[in-house]
DNA sequence: ATACTGTATATTGTATACAATCAAGAGAAA
DNA sequence: TTTCTCTTGATTGTATACAATATACAGTAT
């Protein structure tokens, strides 16, 4: 019945889509008082909303030189890819048992579709379905705290370039990715929670053979 | 040398402690002017740190009805142990390679030192250790990212109640854990980094054999 | 031309003021 | 007594005002 939204919670949702889609990108400086006309609020609710996004990883906040987009480099890829692993690993063996029918066709849906945009060489497609596909299973593990890590991992996967990697080189390491998807839909339809777990984490989200990571 | 730190900050460590060392517990409301009057500063540093604690898991924020110590029940105990497995597995696995002689060493140390504190019966102690011992590894995992997930979930467990549990019990439950440690020096020892994350993530953090869940 | 210095402007951090909503209690009706 | 309504005070959300610091730029010296 409360469906109050602050203003500091419009700014919030302005900024992180903006991020998000790109319109924002690593290291560009927030100016509070543009955001304050954009949107037509005090500085207040502005300043609420960018601590949160700070805190919540989207921006770092230099002492008296404003916020700014957090960027993306070598370092904090890394990071996050020695972390998301067992995370999405843990995310999937506790979807297992609780998946339905739905939720399995629309798994193998997902999975075609990828298989699709693959052939057609729709490199951003098939990005946005990858992101349907993990949040299918990650969406159902019934543990809000991991949905949020995941989630908040997976947003840097979506800023990827491509422009500076050669197609052909693109289109072999997707259908690899997919082939593991492959797998991933057979051991959901199997119910092999503990294979999952250990197929996405160790196999799907490798440290040493990472083909996701191209930046 | 920019030392230099907000109000803002000074007011978000001074609750965090006070909600890390028990002096507030789950579901106390935090009255605004009150936190204004002991620490003499205005509302908006106070306001930019609740919000920045209700990020950070520590608050939550009811809209219109103020910020209150997040409480731990059933359910979020339940999260924490399914996420902080994988997770500190992990970072033991990362750290393997980079511990040097003094945190072998260091880590030997503190696993007698529990031993040590299960003989006098020591619960409290026992506690302030076993963060120790944990924090030793991952602190060398070199991934800032993990280490703050670790930190973050690890809170939640320094502030157990023994009240109400059989004193005989938790010395029994204390003496598996810490032969839990033994194994955990002897693989640091060996270097085994891969049975390393195995050993933390699956039979000391396991989820279904959980001993250390005694609220 | 380059480097330095001082001043003007812009931006951040904090305090205060105002508006909207909530909570508690007094008094009236059942 | 219980329940309802109304009012009053307290609390939260937002806007504005002020103070401290950083940035940009003109002018000067080297």
């Amino acid at each position: 019945m409360d469906q109050y939204r602050s203003l500091k919670d419009h700014v919030y949702d302005h900024i992180a889509q903006a991020i998000d889609s790109g319109r924002l990108s690593g290291g560009d400086k927030l100016s509070e008082q543009q955001i304050c006309e954009v949107l037509n609020v005090s500085r207040t609710p502005v300043r609420e909303a960018l601590i949160q996004l700070a805190s919540d990883g989207y921006l770092e906040n230099l002492p008296r030189k404003g916020f700014h987009v957090k960027a993306m480099n070598e370092e904090s890829a890394r990071e996050i890819v020695e972390i998301i692993g067992p995370l999405d690993g843990r995310a999937a063996l506790l979807a297992c048992p609780r998946m339905n029918e739905d939720d399995r066709a629309q798994l193998q849906f997902l999975h075609e579709s990828m298989q699709l945009a693959i052939a057609k060489g729709m490199l951003k497609k098939y990005d946005d379905l990858q992101h349907e596909f993990h949040d299918c299973y990650v969406q159902r593990c019934g543990n809000e705290k991991l949905i949020g890590y995941v989630r908040q991992l997976n947003r840097y996967f979506m800023k990827r370039e491509y422009a500076h990697v050669d197609h052909d080189k693109q289109i072999t390491l997707l259908q690899q990715a997919n082939d593991e998807h492959a797998e991933i839909v057979r051991l959901f339809l199997a119910g092999d929670a503990t294979g999952l777990q250990r197929y996405v984490r160790d196999v799907h989200w490798s440290i040493d053979n990472a083909p996701f990571l191209v930046w």
